[in-house]
DNA sequence: TTTACAAACTAACATTTGTTAGTTTTGTCT
DNA sequence: AGACAAAACTAACAAATGTTAGTTTGTAAA
């Protein structure tokens, strides 16, 4: 019983190592073509010993979504509620992203593209998820043009172009392209608050 | 033989639809998670008679992603090639992508997420276009900033920003929700050039 | 009517897949 | 050393998959 020193910590090593080797594989070539066996050689290991670990090929893709997008509810949760003018709250939420993208870039993939494969359940619990991210985002945005720190725009369309630059995020700057992360927030901050224009 | 009236359109009405078909259902699913039956059974048949049409599941992929591809890359270097100020150009791209997402937008959401599925010739093809247009793109903002009419940031960054959003407008605005074409293109227009700032 | 061919069908194949059952190995605590 | 459980293994299964071979059907030209 190796579930490390601290008793709410729940996850014992191998089991860790498990959902990394998914989540990088699952980055890679998409859930669907990631195969038992594909994860298990990746282990050294027979893809029976996996079920050892856990419960099913679904599970491992359940525990690698739902934690981060569990993680990025509560984030959003406190950003929305602080009293920070608007465009620090927009600033936040790119640090966010930026950080939890350099940090664990292969899960932050999996959430963007591997998410449809969920069973039902946890699947609408997802949605669920990032409905509510979706409904605070806008509400952060109308609230800025109400209050004349934005430009009055679409906001599901500000939403939109905003979110979909953070959401993509893994695409580039995961692992492979090395970048600074301040550089990056700097200039995303840049882009999506100030615009391009001179 | 019922290859349409045109020599040069090469394309039975059958086969379009199979494409058509095939895309909407490896948007909605992803490519491995369709099968030839499932294709098959959308359009009332078996799964062999889909053989009398293409070669292989890959080659439906093909048909669909290489296509759109080539039709971006002609437009990008017409529109890269242009003697229009860099924010005409950028503007010219923004409509680009609506156009082509809310004419196709199945086939763009293959484009974006399933090329990964492309086997080894095909895929390094379709990266090269995506590599060449990539390279006017930052050519473009260099440029811009070099002449002024844009700020001086990093141009990957900001190409980055620009681009994924464009890239992702299916996710949102395909079929599903209901979008004024001219609005969506003015917003975004605001939103990446002139940004969210007031 | 005969010919010819596109396009559908039935039947089957070899693989790959996720998963289970039962067994053996490994490591830790007494 | 012995006990016990975690974690590995072997072997196998049923289902699903892409694809092929061979056959029938429909339609349009000859």
């Amino acid at each position: 019983m190796k579930k490390s020193t601290f008793a709410f910590m729940q996850i014992s090593k191998r089991k860790a190592e498990m959902l990394a080797v998914a989540a990088r594989l699952f980055r890679e070539r998409g859930y669907n073509a990631v195969s038992m066996r594909d994860i298990a050689a990746e282990m050294d290991m027979k893809a029976a010993s996996l079920y050892n670990h856990i419960r099913s090929k679904q599970e491992i893709l359940e525990l690698i979504v739902i934690d981060i997008a569990e993680e990025f509810t509560r984030s959003m949760v406190a950003i929305s509620a602080s009293e920070a003018p608007v465009k620090e709250k927009l600033k936040a939420l790119i640090e966010l992203h930026v950080e939890l993208t350099l940090r664990d870039p292969d899960e932050m993939a999996c959430v963007n593209s591997d998410w449809m494969h969920l069973e039902k359940e946890k699947k609408a619990y997802f949605l669920k998820m990032r409905h509510e991210y979706e409904l605070h985002f806008t509400g952060m945005l109308a609230h800025g043009m109400a209050s004349g720190e934005l430009r009055t725009l679409d906001t599901d369309i500000a939403m939109f172009a905003f979110l979909s630059t953070l959401r993509t995020l893994h695409l580039r700057y995961g692992k492979r392209r090395k970048v600074n992360a301040d550089i990056l927030k700097h200039t995303l901050t840049e882009v999506l608050i100030n615009g391009l224009s001179a």
